[in-house]
DNA sequence: CGAGCCCTTGAAACTCGTCAATGATCGTGG
DNA sequence: CCACGATCATTGACGAGTTTCAAGGGCTCG
């Protein structure tokens, strides 16, 4: 059942419309060949012309923008299942790094890979809500930088990361392996290393959240998602079946 | 010349890739009427499902997001010339406000609309772009939250808003008109308005900012520049005509 | 002329960053 | 097998940047 390579990309897509056979069938045979990355390796590089998008497999990845200081912004995170924005294609060049924040296994689609898969309308469609999904996490992230507290934000985006690894099965027991470091946090959530040390122990007290050894578990997830205001209807798993539209 | 209800925004995707006389025409045929909001209007509510789009011919809207507890993040801004991404239509319902910033002129796009001008492979290619630009700002902008002190960061959206309005004609003698108030400005930078008020003296003392009843004045954009880490390059206004690619 | 919105300014409180030092863990090579 | 260095988590003290509260002034519009 989870056999072939491009399965938990599969079944990321399957949450944004119903695939058939040979929906499936197309995506495995365009994502032959896995690449492995080890943490701190570099995927794609700015300035680059965009020729190759990646699938996540395994492993967590990310975009983030380097300032002239040396801080980093990490702008999205890449989990298991993720898919590039196919649009990025339209891009005339890299604004942004993509790096390895643990070994990550990915699949790369050439421009030519992603148009066959969009030449069927029902990938062409999940392929599209992907994209909007990425949209719509990342104003999610803006109004998380920008508005909420840091006990909220880092609640927060733990909830996310929680929901979005338990999307594509990889949550069991209210815990999930997130090989995140503390800096990677901070770096995301705009805080400093200290504070997000802080953060997490308020957390921790609260016994709202364990995170050790990169295991990450949310003893009450419901309490947690109230006290940090997740409404997961941004990451779009539920609503999209409904909706109709090309 | 300038006469039709879309030149702005043609010569908004002009920019993006050169359009031939009957891209334009077909813009224009497309684009029949224009509808005028008053400052404080709503052109579009979270919920609702998304069946047209926008075109700002004139004036400021934005997106943005409510808090809990009342608060709200402008999480994007639409400025003359801008048009609305066309890959909303995949969203199942819209999980922001457009609101508008002071009055404003917007042409309505009907998803059939939308779908007539992608017909066309130069409008296409344009639309896309205009997308991936609308990305390259938003990424942009949680840098801008994230990471740069506030005197960058107020420097910096200025310098932004002053080069897309320039982009479409809107700058004459380094000075353009700008409806904000520095309330807005502050629910946008995720700073309080006290301190934007601050920081905007500051700015000025500097001799490089002058912005007062809506006439924001930029006396040395090179200086604001370099003191604000402002790059241009993820506005692409220059990048893409180079660029190939579908 | 008053109401309301916007800009401005000052003072006090607080969140968060920086600096610095200590442990804990782990992989590696001697 | 242990010592070493590297990376990561933790903690305390202090200071800088920002928010909040409060109040006053200018402007526009009805």
């Amino acid at each position: 059942m989870m056999t072939g390579i491009a399965s938990r990309l599969i079944l990321r897509l399957e949450h944004y419309t119903p695939l058939g056979a040979e929906d499936k069938q197309a995506m495995e045979s365009v994502a032959s060949g896995v690449k492995r990355f080890d943490r701190g390796d570099t995927l794609a590089r700015p300035g680059e012309s965009i020729d190759r998008i990646f699938g996540i497999v395994d492993g967590f990845a990310c975009r983030y923008r380097l300032l002239p200081d040396g801080r980093r912004q990490i702008v999205a995170f890449m989990l298991p299942g993720d898919l590039c924005d196919t649009r990025s294609f339209h891009m005339p060049y890299r604004d942004h790094t993509i790096g390895a924040l643990s070994t990550v296994d990915a699949v790369v689609f050439t421009r030519d890979n992603i148009r066959e898969l969009e030449s069927r309308s029902t990938l062409s469609r999940a392929l599209n809500r992907n994209s909007v999904v990425h949209q719509c996490i990342a104003r999610e992230w803006l109004v998380n930088v920008g508005h909420r507290t840091s006990f909220e934000r880092l609640g927060h985006l733990l909830c996310e990361i929680f929901e979005r690894l338990r999307i594509v099965g990889l949550v069991r027991d209210h815990s999930c392996e997130v090989p995140l470091t503390q800096n990677d946090l901070a770096d995301t959530l705009a805080l400093s290393a200290v504070h997000v040390n802080r953060t997490m122990m308020e957390l921790r007290r609260a016994g709202l959240v364990t995170f050790h050894s990169q295991r990450l578990i949310l003893h009450d997830p419901e309490a947690l998602r109230r006290a940090t205001a997740f409404d997961p209807g941004y990451l779009l798993v539920e609503k999209m079946r409904d909706a109709q539209a090309a």
